[in-house]
RNA sequence: GCCGGGAUGGCGAAAGCGGUAGACGCAUGAGACUUAAAAUCUUGUGGGGGCAACCCCGUGCGGGUUCGAGUCCCGCUCCCGGCACCA
């Protein structure tokens, strides 16, 4: 094996082969032992944020998904350093959750054993793909010294009556008696024992994301994010602007139900309250629809429908979440026996309730207008009731009939004095006319529901929340925190539906903070998704005890200049993450309300066409292909796939011209030389691709950057000719993001004047100067079109006019003759066309 | 069903605003070096026709706008990702 750095022949001999495995060792080891990627985050110079999402530790190691994003990222970390900035870029660990504890399940190992071996191979692993990763401010959630601040965030919410409880459904599995995850329940079923999942009530902790749902929604409009994600958000958030409106109860006996109606309503007698968007087609509404479980329907239900009524309640109340949400299924229902006064007619409506209905969403029941909506058309259709039609079409009148519901566009008819009028205006003006008689309000609904962070599990931060039978709820003073999850020998959720903490009488049983009786601590843990909500918060202040976030170091770095992360986060985490800063900026403790400026997700790598997965056998192991490319190879190859905010194909026959192109520079490189001029054709090409390929990167156009370096090296090497040290050193530090440990190497070398005096870091090397006038063509190709179709090309100066141009393409014989009179228009496009119309 | 993103050579892909389609790389043909092979270097490679210079066709499909369309507009097909009875 070579030795580097010293092993140049000095005398003019072949210069050193180019050995992946010893440099990159050394860079490491290198960058480690002078804290290179450790920046003084108190007095660095121009503060750049460049956060990746951090890795889940499983136990399989670094997974390729992974190393692609945090190479994309550390691209950019590196190219924001070379540009001058003083670049953070820290890393951490996810490692609680219900992915660990059923993964620790399986295999029979403890999580607390296990999480530590899994992180301790990533380190390895991150370590040797060369990430300019600071160490010094490692994290993980399971730290006790991080999860008390997971639990004082908590706590926060919970001053600020942010944070609730109530009573909420979850999956149940009545074969493995355990509470499951909504992705663990398969067509209905359990996903372990394929029995049919039912829904249990159990009292579950609530964040009140549905107050900052507006806020949520606005901010998306200013911040840096890419559209996708930007649209993904709003869908999630679902604003629906339309009215909520009062169908009095009529002949039911039970009169104006105004007390057991939800008490928010903004209608004072709202009898059953409605949310609709299409306030204009409620001349078409003939009957209602109540979700099973909505309070009004015990009230409304007449005595000889009861049976029916609590059969099908029961047998919704089985029914699984999932199933119930999946659509394309028989609409089912019946009939309360209850008439309701439509507030338009003045017609009687019969009031039914059915599972199509939600109980979360809007009011819990809907006016169902079967013309013009396709559930409520499928339902009439299959129970036999009233299908109006109110909305027509051009062409159409009150009387076509509706073989299927319509949603288009058209005027209203069958509406009574609103009819002729456009859909849109009717909606305006019947919600008007409705809010005049107290009937209607306008009101606008989300589809976001409050974040449910209560997980009846082992593997989380214990909520902090102690419960006394004089006090109530109490929390638990933030000088007791962290309250540690205890080491638990059997960590199986059990049969009670409730955490395993639950088991552990001597850790949940505690005096009570306020009164000193004894109470009971909260025995669920809370979801994994709080502790990521944060965690970038976290890193500059890592290893502070007495704050989650010093004042000081928050200003400085944050709000995160880059975020970048995977796609399958780009709702949830993202909003969470988004909610919980607006918290802490609404208690004063953050000046900001927005935590990453910048956020870009990257694409996914698929292996030969196909889906990477375990049982398909096509996973890439990245420890093999480092080991044997080289890390700097292998980073730039995955860079090279394809765009990096799409993914790309893994193929092992690619790699090889990745490792061909470092290889040349290599050479290159250790070949220039200095005597001579720099040849001027090269250094032309050598500014456009400085142009190109920082421009490239500073948008994540990282495949196009790098054939850029390529088609540079080609024009370097033209010829067999020796490249010119200063045609070749701007080339090192261009390279220098992708492949680090290579740049170090050459640009240690090429700066060997005093011997064993150390070079300074490429990384404080700066990024070459970018010269337009170096980079400016002194004659252009211009293509002659005739009527469009290329049919010439002409060499002219740079800034040939439109006549010098016509005259040369006419006069060109391969033009001429398709051109068989004067031209009837010439088209000019400088530096570019000509086009000849004839 | 809805929402996003795609479809370009044998393959991965590239083409700021509509202006040379296929950069860069893989694979592959030919050649140089070599006793030979590997490595390296040079060179060809979208399809069809022609001895040639050249000509015709070509960016999923069908229309349209334009001097000019991979790019814009209308109507489809298929693939990938996400959501899923949200009134």
């Amino acid at each position: 094996m070579t030795i580097p750095s010293t092993s140049r022949d000095r005398a003019g001999g072949e210069p050193a082969a180019y050995d992946p495995s010893s440099i990159e060792r050394k860079w490491q080891l290198r960058w480690q032992e002078e804290g290179t990627n450790s920046p003084d985050l108190e007095r660095g110079e121009r503060p750049w944020y460049q956060l990746m999402m951090f890795p889940y530790p499983s136990a399989e190691g670094l997974h390729i998904g992974n190393l692609y994003a945090f190479t994309g990222n550390d691209i950019q970390g590196r190219f924001r350093r070379q540009l001058g900035h003083t670049v953070f870029e820290p890393i951490g660990f996810d490692a609680f959750g219900i992915h660990s504890e059923n993964f620790a399940l399986r295999i029979g190992v403890h999580p607390m054993e296990l999480i530590p071996r899994n992180i301790e191979n990533f380190r390895r692993q991150l370590r040797a793909s060369g990430l300019m990763v600071d160490w010094s401010h490692e994290l993980s959630t399971t730290d006790p010294s991080y999860y008390k601040w997971t639990q004082w965030l908590f706590l926060k919410l919970y001053e600020q009556g942010l944070a609730y409880k109530k009573g909420a459904a979850v999956n149940w599995c009545p074969s493995c008696k355990t509470v499951l995850a909504n992705e663990q329940v398969i067509a209905g079923a359990c996903e372990r024992c394929g029995t049919p999942v039912e829904q249990r009530f159990l009292d579950q902790w609530f964040f009140r994301i549905t107050d900052y749902a507006a806020r949520l929604l606005d901010n998306l409009d200013w911040i840096d994010w890419s559209d996708s994600t930007k649209t993904a958000q709003r869908n999630w958030i679902g604003k629906s602007e339309g009215a909520e409106v009062a169908f009095g109860i009529g002949d039911s006996g039970l009169g104006m139900a105004g007390e057991s109606s939800p008490p928010q309503s903004p209608i004072p007698n709202p009898g059953i309250p409605v949310f609709t968007t299409r306030p204009d087609t409620i001349f078409g509404a003939t009957y209602l629809v109540l979700a099973p479980e909505h309070p009004l329907v015990e009230r409304v239900t007449t005595p000889e429908h009861r049976q029916a009524v609590e059969a099908y309640r029961e047998r919704t109340a089985k029914q699984d979440l999932v199933s119930r949400k999946i659509g394309e299924k028989e609409k089912t229902g019946v009939f309360t026996g209850a008439m309701a006064v439509n507030p338009a007619t003045g017609e009687p409506v019969p009031v039914w309730i059915a599972d199509y209905v939600l109980m979360e969403y809007g009011t819990g029941a809907i006016m169902a207008v079967p013309g013009h909506d396709t559930r409520d058309f499928e339902f009439a259709t299959a129970f036999g009731l009233p299908i109006v039609r109110v909305v027509a079409a051009d062409g159409e009148t009150a009387d076509t009939p509706l073989g299927e519901p319509y949603m288009g566009d058209g005027r209203l008819v069958n509406s009574g004095r609103f009819d002729g009028l456009p859909a849109a205006e009717g909606k305006r003006a019947i919600t008007a006319w409705l809010a005049e008689r107290g009937a209607a309000a306008p009101r606008v609904n989300f589809r976001l529901h409050d974040w449910c962070i209560s997980r009846q599990r082992y593997w989380g931060p214990p909520i902090p929340i102690i419960y006394c039978d004089a006090c109530g709820p109490v929390p638990v003073p933030e000088e007791d925190l962290p309250v540690e999850l205890p080491y638990l020998e059997d960590f199986r959720p059990d049969d009670t539906g409730i955490s395993p903490l639950a088991r552990k009488e001597d850790w949940y049983r505690v005096p009570c903070p306020r009164c000193g009786a004894m109470a009971r601590r909260e025995t669920d843990v809370s979801d994994t998704f709080l502790d990521s909500a944060w965690y970038f918060l976290r890193y500059p202040s890592s290893g502070r005890g007495d704050v989650p976030f010093d004042a000081g170091l928050t200003k400085r770095w944050l709000p995160v200049d880059w975020y970048i992360g995977g796609n399958e986060h780009a709702v949830l985490h993202l909003l969470y993450t988004r909610f919980i800063t607006m918290v802490l900026h609404d208690a004063g403790l953050l000046p900001f309300e927005e935590p990453f400026e910048k956020f870009r997700a990257h694409g996914m790598i698929i292996r030969e066409g196909a889906k990477m997965s375990k049982t398909k056998g096509n996973v890439v192991n990245p420890d093999e292909y480092v080991a044997q490319w080289g890390a700097d190879t292998f980073r730039t190859y995955l860079m090279f796939l394809g765009p990096y905010e799409e993914g790309g194909d893994f193929r092992d026959s690619g790699i090889s011209g990745v490792r061909r192109f470092l290889e040349r520079l290599w050479r290159s490189a250790l070949d220039a030389t200095n005597r001579g001029e720099p040849d001027p054709g090269v250094v032309r090409k050598l500014h456009q691709t400085i142009r190109k390929v920082g421009e490239d990167t500073a948008r994540l156009g990282y495949n196009t950057a790098i054939a850029a370096m390529m088609e540079y090296m080609n024009a370097l090497r033209a010829g067999e000719r020796t490249a010119h040290r200063a045609e070749v050193e701007p080339l090192v530090q261009l390279v220098a993001p992708y492949a680090p440990h290579l740049a170090e190497e050459l640009w240690e070398r090429l700066h060997e004047s005093a011997p064993g005096a150390r070079a300074a870091s490429v990384l404080d090397a700066g990024w070459p100067e970018f010269d337009p006038a170096l980079a400016a063509e002194d004659s252009v190709e211009l293509v002659v079109q005739v009527n469009g179709k290329l049919r010439s090309r002409l060499r002219l100066p740079a800034g040939a006019s439109q006549a010098e141009a016509e005259r040369a393409a006419l006069a060109d014989p391969q033009v001429a003759k398709f051109v068989p009179g004067p031209p009837k228009k010439v088209i000019f496009v400088p530096g570019r066309l000509v086009n000849i119309v004839a």
